[in-house]
DNA sequence: AAGGTCGCCAACCGCTACGTA
DNA sequence: CTACGTAGCGGTTGGCGACCT
């Protein structure tokens, strides 16, 4: 038959960890080291079941976990990885030493997920949401006729129509660096007097979506398909913390094609 | 000043895969 | 092979502090 039960529940204490039990916990392990979580509880004289004890050391305890901020880099690396991973936040922490999977998904839940959704950007999978958009200008247009509305080109068309709206001077340089604008537009400061007219002065082929844009965006990206906009998600989060600017109502994503 | 609301995060709950008797 | 314990994981909850009215 199987173990006897790993602890008995009754009289266990649980809720916050106190200071007293904290050192207990921690001597403990650094003594015999982690494992055996049955047993642990007893012999280090804590009032916890194993598992209890278990999680205060990996979330809180362990010597090697970094706490603080998460750096721009890792709030990077994260959504990165959860654009191919999902919601395996201890995979993610595999991938960032000295971060938890509690810790992760509780920044995730709190921080990135909202601010996705507050850039229009799907958190699930990291496409732009298309129901923010008025697509009724794409529909029906020659677009569809002619076959060419290929997903990866529309996700990347959206995420361009969205960042525009968070800052056009930002599109402007992206396609011109890219070759993908070949106007020369005149560069302005932000708070430009007319970000749509600005917009119109540039021509953005097909082609150059296709040939230059995507693999533009894959090279630099470990990663397929929902990167591309991921790689411009965080254009749009790194440049919002530089600059403000108005946002223009009569956006049309026809500026783009 | 007091009560209400919100956001953060540590901790718990429940489930699953795997190991062991 | 079966039953059960353990470890690990992701989802959820609840306490607490900050902020707002």
């Amino acid at each position: 038959m199987g173990r006897t039960p790993c602890c008995d529940k009754n009289g266990l204490k649980k809720g916050p960890w106190t200071p007293e039990e904290d050192v207990k916990l921690s001597n403990y392990v650094q003594i015999h080291g982690a494992g055996n979580w049955r047993i642990l509880p007893k012999k280090a004289g804590l009032q916890r079941c194993g598992k209890s004890c278990r999680l205060r050391w990996t979330n809180y305890l362990r010597p090697d976990i970094k706490r603080g901020r998460f750096s721009f880099e890792e709030e990077e690396t994260i959504i990165q990885l959860h654009s191919v991973l999902g919601n395996k936040w201890s995979a993610i922490a595999g991938r960032l030493p000295g971060r938890t999977d509690n810790e992760i998904k509780n920044y995730w839940n709190t921080r990135i997920r909202k601010r996705l959704v507050r850039n229009g950007i799907d958190p699930v999978t990291h496409a732009p949401r298309l129901d923010l958009l008025d697509l009724s200008s794409i529909i029906g247009s020659t677009l569809c006729s002619q076959s060419l509305l290929n997903p990866q080109l529309l996700s990347l068309a959206n995420t361009l129509l969205l960042l525009k709206q968070e800052n056009p001077e930002m599109v402007l340089q992206y396609l011109q660096q890219n070759q993908i604008c070949n106007s020369q537009v005149q560069h302005q400061a932000p708070m430009i007097q007319s970000q749509s007219n600005m917009m119109t002065n540039c021509s953005i082929s097909r082609e150059n979506l296709t040939a230059s844009t995507v693999p533009f965006v894959y090279e630099n990206s470990a990663y397929s398909n929902s990167s591309s906009t991921f790689i411009i998600g965080n254009e749009i989060e790194r440049f919002n913390s530089l600059l403000e600017f108005e946002i223009p109502e009569d956006l049309n994503i026809n500026d783009f094609l």
